[in-house]
RNA sequence: GGCGGUAUCGUCUAGAGGCCUAGGACACAGCCCUCUCAAGGCUGGAACACGGGUUCGAAUCCCGUUACCGCUACCA
């Protein structure tokens, strides 16, 4: 039987869960789901200066957020100094790492002179001709020093899953030999990634494809510690529209930014998904179960993919629209309760009305915030009236608007029954007694009614408003029109 | 500069030598539906980076060029 994969997402809390960090994560997630395995989460914390508790949280916010669920506590790599330094002690150990007493200032020179020849700088390795004597008496001394992984010779590859065979020349890596361990005693990445990563037993690496580079040197190290090597793969990174790595510049680009734009993390992660994925077929809109079900690696593509904010609200409103309503209630609850509208006890308090609301207005809006406008008139009686549709509607001639909206209001108020079976006979009835069509009574109406021209349909929007309120509008609208 | 990666409509992609007159989706335009707005349906414009090979046949395989991206730290 073959083992359990273990796939980890490791990112480091300088910032919010960027939407490449949270694709990554996604796959590493869908994997591992897929494949009955565990995914794990480290915290790369190790660069002190930039790491905050605050983007901690943030990033296990929006984890959250996406539903992306680990199997262990997370791990914080700073809390893995001791197994790190020991590690490269092995090394040294082991005679694969030696130490070296070059300072910073000693380097940057023999780099710029390296620079003036034309020449690519690698290290010289003079510290690693030292004699056993020499470096004995300077570590006694207490010179400062480093330690360098002893770069051998021959070529260092792996079978990416996602790329294929991918080949460095051991002599093509880096500057030489790397350093592995700084002067202050603390691991360089690429030493305490492959520490942790063998500490937590993970089969599959899965990351973005700025770490083929890296890769090779991460291969070299689990050689030398006598570990075997995981797969990796190496996804590619995503762009902003104008082909450039995903920045600030191009707008929201934090999870938590698409999260307060009213977009669902379905979509989000459906959206993500696909921007580097394909399921097969011409299958597009997925469910997060779905999305398990059909996860292969072979669908994983190779090229940098452009995020494109408008097909991600295409996507969001397809999962508006097609997920269960009693899903998508609590959320939008909670927007228009934020936005001050209703409170949730509001709104539960008349669930046939809610529900009506979300149905009609969830094939209409692409994003949580954009229902939410939507239905503001039907949830506030204070109408913002759109001035260009008053102005056309009403006071281009204000004495048939008036009539229009009078004959409405007496069709209206002389229902026996407040359902859409009655309204329509008796509104056409009452358009045709105008001598107009339908849409010409219904235009004023719906503004009258709601205080914009795009709505439901009429009769929906009579159902929603109800008997007392309607006929409240039309009089008020009638009000407003004669005093114009 | 060196090394590595990538290259199909504006964007996401399908395509594993003949099914390709290159398919789908977003966006865009038009039409239909229709009380408005959506949703939906139909139609349209829109791509194999370039140059050489290999082959009876290449978007698919090979080589080169170009472009873009990444890495090139005692950052992660």
């Amino acid at each position: 039987m073959a083992p359990v994969p273990r796939l980890r997402f490791a990112p480091s809390p300088t910032g919010y869960l960027h939407v490449g960090g949270a694709r990554t994560a996604l796959f590493n997630w869908l994997y591992a789901r897929k494949h009955g395995g565990q995914f794990l989460l480290r915290v790369e914390d190790t660069d002190r200066a930039r790491s905050t508790d605050a983007s901690t949280r943030a990033i296990f916010e929006g984890m959250e957020w996406l539903g992306l669920d680990w199997d262990e506590p997370p791990v914080y790599q700073g809390a893995n100094l001791p197994r790190h330094q020991a590690d490269a002690r092995r090394l040294l150990d082991a005679g694969a790492a030696y130490r070296c007493f070059c300072t910073a200032a000693e380097l940057d020179e023999q780099r710029s002179a390296a620079e003036a020849r034309g020449e690519a700088f690698r290290y010289d390795r003079r510290c690693d001709r030292l004699t056993a004597e020499e470096v004995a008496r300077r570590v006694e001394r207490g010179d400062p020093y480093v330690v360098r992984f002893r770069m051998p010779e021959g070529e260092t590859a792996w079978v990416d899953m996602v790329h294929g065979r991918i080949a460095f020349p051991n002599k093509d890596i880096g500057e030489g030999d790397f350093i592995v361990l700084r002067s202050d005693g603390t691991p360089i990445y690429n030493m305490a990634v492959v520490s942790d990563d063998i500490a937590m037993a993970i089969t599959l690496v899965m990351r973005g494809d700025d770490h083929i580079s890296n890769t090779p040197k991460q291969i070299l190290l689990y050689q030398a510690l006598g570990s075997p090597l995981p797969q990796f793969a190496h996804l590619p990174m995503i762009h902003g529209t104008d082909g450039k790595k995903l920045s600030k510049r191009h707008g929201a680009t934090a999870v938590g930014d698409y999260r307060h734009l009213g977009i669902l993390p379905e979509a989000m992660n459906n959206f993500l998904a696909l921007l580097g994925w394909n399921p097969g077929g011409d299958r597009e809109v997925m469910t997060r179960a779905e999305m398990v079900e059909l996860f292969s690696e072979d669908g994983l593509s190779r090229k940098a993919a452009v995020f494109d904010p408008q097909k991600l609200e295409w996507m969001n409103g397809q999962h508006l629209m097609a997920m269960p309503l009693d899903a998508l209630a609590p959320r939008v609850a909670e927007a228009v309760e934020g936005a001050g509208l209703a409170t949730a006890a509001d709104l539960a308090a008349r669930p046939d009305f809610f529900r009506l609301l979300l149905e009609l207005l969830r094939v209409r809006a692409r994003t949580i915030d954009e229902l939410v406008r939507q239905a503001v008139p039907y949830l506030r009686d204070a109408l913002d009236f759109d001035a260009d549709a008053v102005a056309k509607l009403w006071l281009k001639d204000p004495a048939q608007a008036d009539a229009l909206l009078g004959a409405s209001r007496e069709a209206l108020a002389g229902l026996s029954s407040w359902d859409a079976a009655a309204m329509e006979p008796a509104l056409r009835a009452a358009a045709e007694g105008m001598g107009v069509g339908a849409g010409k009574l219904f235009q004023p109406l719906r503004l009258a009614l709601t205080g914009v021209t795009a709505t439901p349909g009429m009769f929906d929007v009579l159902m929603l408003l109800g008997r007392d309120r309607s006929l409240a509008r039309i009089d008020a609208a009638r009000a407003r029109i004669g005093a114009a």
